[in-house]
DNA sequence: CGCTGCTTTGATAGACATCAAGTTCGGTGG
DNA sequence: CCACCGAACTTGATGTCTATCAAAGCAGCG
């Protein structure tokens, strides 16, 4: 389908200051002139087709991505074939910072549909970050924010019971979905069961009977992939642990 | 016991450029230059007694915090009352990165012997950083290496059955204090069985009966929580996937 | 010396995995 | 345009692992 040699960045570009993930990205808070700066650092995209991969673990590690369009999952996986879904990033999310600890990337990030990323060159976003306070401190939230919602996902799948856990995935999906515009209730998932279940620590046939019995429970209508939300306070409720 | 007035840092210091956990801790890396600003910024200590908080969620998040002593877990806590040990860290390693993305901490860090640990005031940690390039690129990859571990974690939480948690953590923790100058194969477990539990998502009866399972099969000696590592290769095989 | 908290061990139950058919859907080629 | 194919999904039957409930043993400390 896509041809090899296309490899080259997007050449028509969209600086940062006039995107409308601005408020989502990177770019959160920063004042004008730094704005214009990143804008110059954030020079070139790349589109990545479904099924192909933007980096994977081992490749050495140059730059971050920030998702402009589309939908990816990063993956781990161990010595022995083990593997885990990590996360699943959409539109404004900055993959690739697990490369910084090492110089290589350690986990794999797969477009789950076709996609277009941003590319940041770290060197130069370390520069600019020494030369503007905002920038900085906007970047260690980031990182931050990750090791934080790494935390929530360990509490998930250290305490929670299957039907919390898929509660808990659907209600974070459709809240970040909810701050890109797109409807609160109703959604398709970009990835198959078996992607939630590793992303869930389940199998794919528990996720599948989850979501069947939140149908017949009156919380979801399910078909395939897409998703209607009926009532948000059930599931609410089941993250909060409406058990025993 | 400890006097509640005396909550002033520890008024003698050591500093980082003499620090014997240089070599683990903030400072790697770091040329002489860097390293005595670096000493003028990390100037006071505190002390935190067994069962003491050294923060807790919730508080503002001015300082991030280097074990310098001692031996600290970290939970979070849904609004239900569940609760999950999200790490367990020893002398170098840092504690309150978690802070940074609110101002607030979102987790309680706990002392499980008494501590001490270096003081590290966020903003000024931030200046500094905007003028070394080393110091700033050595936080990055201290934070990285954070979100890198959160991912093992969750494929150990995701994909792994309870002997293989258990071995994994226990290689995990050998491995560790052996940095640190510590014998690979005997230890001293600073937390409880229920505190392994909800780390690696088990029930305490759960993680003594692996470690009884382990003593059985010769791969340890268990003596409540004195561990002596009998077959280091038998338990690196368990976590490999040896089943089946 | 007797608490109290931690740990071990046993018996049972429950949740999820596994194995095994079917079913639906989207894409492809006739 | 329709039929077919394969991937993804659903559903059922059964099995395994871990949780739960319960009781007894151990160890450190006042």
């Amino acid at each position: 389908m896509t041809d090899a040699t296309q490899v080259k960045p997007d050449a028509f570009k969209v600086a940062c200051s006039s995107c409308n993930l601005r408020e989502l990205c990177l770019p959160v808070g920063l004042a004008r002139p730094d704005l214009e700066r990143l804008d110059a650092l954030v020079a070139t995209r790349r589109s990545v087709a479904r099924g192909d991969m933007l980096f994977r673990a081992g490749d050495a590690f140059q730059s971050l991505y920030a998702v402009r369009t589309g939908f990816f999952k990063t993956c781990v996986s161990s010595e022995d074939g083990r593997d885990q879904v990590t996360g699943f990033q959409m539109a404004g999310e900055l993959l690739g910072l697990d490369g910084i600890s090492n110089d290589r990337h350690s986990c794999d990030a797969v477009a789950l549909e076709d996609s277009q990323v941003c590319i940041i060159p770290y060197g130069q976003l370390e520069s600019l970050s020494r030369e503007f306070t905002d920038l900085q401190h906007q970047f260690h939230k980031i990182m931050s924010r990750e090791i934080v919602r790494d935390h929530g996902v360990m509490l998930l799948l250290g305490s929670m019971r299957a039907e919390e856990r898929l509660a808990a995935f659907l209600m974070n999906l459709t809240q970040r979905l909810q701050a890109r515009g797109f409807s609160a209730s109703s959604l398709i998932l970009r990835m198959t069961r078996e992607e939630i279940g590793s992303y869930l620590g389940l199998k794919l046939e528990t996720v599948s009977r989850t979501f069947s019995k939140f149908q017949d429970d009156g919380l979801l209508e399910v078909k395939q992939r897409h998703i209607r939300i009926i009532d948000q306070d059930g599931l609410q409720q089941l993250i909060n642990g409406a058990h025993c």
